[in-house]
DNA sequence: CTCTGTGCAAACTCTTTGCACTACC
DNA sequence: GGTAGTGCAAAGAGTTTGCACAGAG
């Protein structure tokens, strides 16, 4: 089945995880791979497309399943929604104020402080969240 | 009335603001003040006791308002909900992941993240979100 | 055959909206 | 009187849950 074979990176992936591998989680994973701050809604939609019976509670599973094995990540710098991404590089996110949209932000200063103690405190993971004005946003408004 | 003396300064900050005192708005400013980390929810029932007539709808307009005035902060560590505290000092906040309290943490380190200029990104609000284990919990834990 | 995963619908939580009533300038 | 603020109920979005069916080991 050709439609499956570029799939085969993600079903060892997903077996190394100890997840089984159903049609559904091997959609859902591909739609987390190919791209970054994916909400459930865009996994569902595309997902939709090859399995026009998926559901949103399956979508939903799969997510927690995933973040349960801590092969993705959840964000949520946009309040209204949650964003899912695989696990790579530790990196921050940017939200532009004006068009919403999510962008990748690396800040080496930001890499130090995983696994720090502040205060007697733990720290296992740190999300940093930025806001401002993305360029393309900035140039329309000089413009 | 002596039950709205203590309310003063809160409303001169309001007055300053541009912003009509109303009962409500005081109220929800004295709770608002008094705490740090404060969800919608407690702002309701503490204001309800005061303002037994006080509705959400109430509540999430004078936050909406006070967000937009820049008078405070609204942050999504937890991501079910939203809190909400007083534009103070620039701090950031950490959740424990067992019993989900948010404690304030301090980071210099931090501070010069605000103002920055990334990719061409010009940052204009940072906020770090730490997750771990707090102090009690960890205790518990080993006990 | 059993257990896990999926799909549907309904439920749930937090938040927002529409509209009428009230109160201040 | 007109505008701004409040309160109620209903709506809305995103997410979760309960349960029955399907499908894999």
């Amino acid at each position: 089945m050709v439609v499956f074979l570029p799939m085969e990176k993600s079903l060892k992936s997903l077996n190394k995880n100890g997840i089984r591998a159903t049609p559904q989680r091997l959609a859902v994973y591909k739609v987390l791979s190919e791209g970054k701050h994916i909400s459930a809604e865009f996994i569902y939609n595309k997902v939709k497309k090859m399995f026009p019976s998926i559901s949103f509670a399956t979508v939903y599973a799969i997510l927690q399943l995933f973040k349960d094995k801590e092969l993705i990540l959840e964000s949520r710098i946009d309040f209204e929604r949650s964003t899912f991404e695989m696990m790579l590089a530790p990196h921050h996110h940017f939200m532009c104020k004006s068009c919403g949209e999510i962008i990748d932000i690396n800040i080496p200063l930001c890499d130090t402080l995983k696994n720090m103690e502040v205060d007697g405190l733990k720290i296992e993971n740190f999300q940093g969240y930025f806001y401002g004005v993305c360029k393309k946003c900035r140039g329309k408004r000089d413009a």
